[in-house]
DNA sequence: ATATAGAATGAGAATCGTTACAGATTTGTT
DNA sequence: AACAAATCTGTAACGATTCTCATTCTATAT
């Protein structure tokens, strides 16, 4: 099992909490750091087999989410969860609305630019503190289509 | 029971699925504009009370949902409805991350006409056919500021 | 190296939101 | 009123997730 730069610096995250990268929370890090968008727990059981057991799986998860390292997503009433935008880079997400299928989609930095620029003008006209955003853009897949 | 205009344009967007305007749907109808945000079953099951049965609430929901008058939102695994965007208007949300509520926020014209080119622009370089969208907007709410 | 304490694991039971089923009821039509 | 179709509702079933607790592992001190 190689160390990874991925795996050093979930390591180093880890350890700010004060919990350990065990052999299971890597693979579960190094399943998700394979595929394209959000996995839900039955996707991603299915990645890592019988090494990590779905009540494990399900554990690592929460300690994950809860160091900040993975982020959850909600569809049709089940969580998938991704590499935090810190690891994975920032990223919009292309929702199917027939298979439920979650894309992440980044997009070019003129388009980024014009997207912060109205994340700010909505801060401005609302009480909120923006921090981040996504635009969720609704439609049909390829697979779909 | 008065009938609101509300509930004529419901009304007739159910008469084209062919679905009767029932008094257990009007309930849940009134109980949704009542409300500011999206609520989950059991948030109106408070509302609405006896007069509509926990699996008949459940069963409403999913008829106005097919009918296109409701809209679900998914959060902590739980599903949040709220009257569609041709009822309730065209919105984006804001997520606090401290408190985890989603406040529905309008944006003026001119900024969702930049939306909708962004929008566009990401259809035109990915394999997806966009159909809707929002712009989630995480941050710090005013009560948690 | 070994002992020890705390962290992490794993198998199964329990819980939660939701859906499916089947019999009873209501509605519109004749 | 009589009928067929739509709707309703209590209960059972279901899948996703969380909980429990006995066991195993790991880091550290000795």
């Amino acid at each position: 099992m190689p160390t990874t730069n991925l795996d050093r610096r979930v390591e180093a995250r880890l350890a700010e909490h004060e919990v350990r990268y065990t052999s299971g929370r890597k693979a579960v890090i190094q399943a998700l750091s394979e595929v394209e968008g959000p996995r839900s727990a039955a996707e991603l059981s299915e990645i890592v087999g019988d090494s990590v057991p779905l009540s494990s799986l399900y554990r690592t998860l929460a300690v994950l989410e809860d160091a900040g390292v993975v982020a959850p997503h909600f569809s049709k009433n089940l969580a998938r969860y991704e590499l935090a935008e810190w690891l994975a880079g920032h990223h919009h997400h292309l929702v199917c609305i027939d298979c439920g299928t979650i894309d992440d989609i980044a997009i070019p930095e003129t388009l980024e630019v014009r997207v912060e620029e109205i994340v700010t003008a909505i801060g401005d006209i609302s009480k909120f503190r923006a921090s981040n955003h996504a635009l969720e853009v609704e439609g049909t897949c390829a697979r779909c289509a």
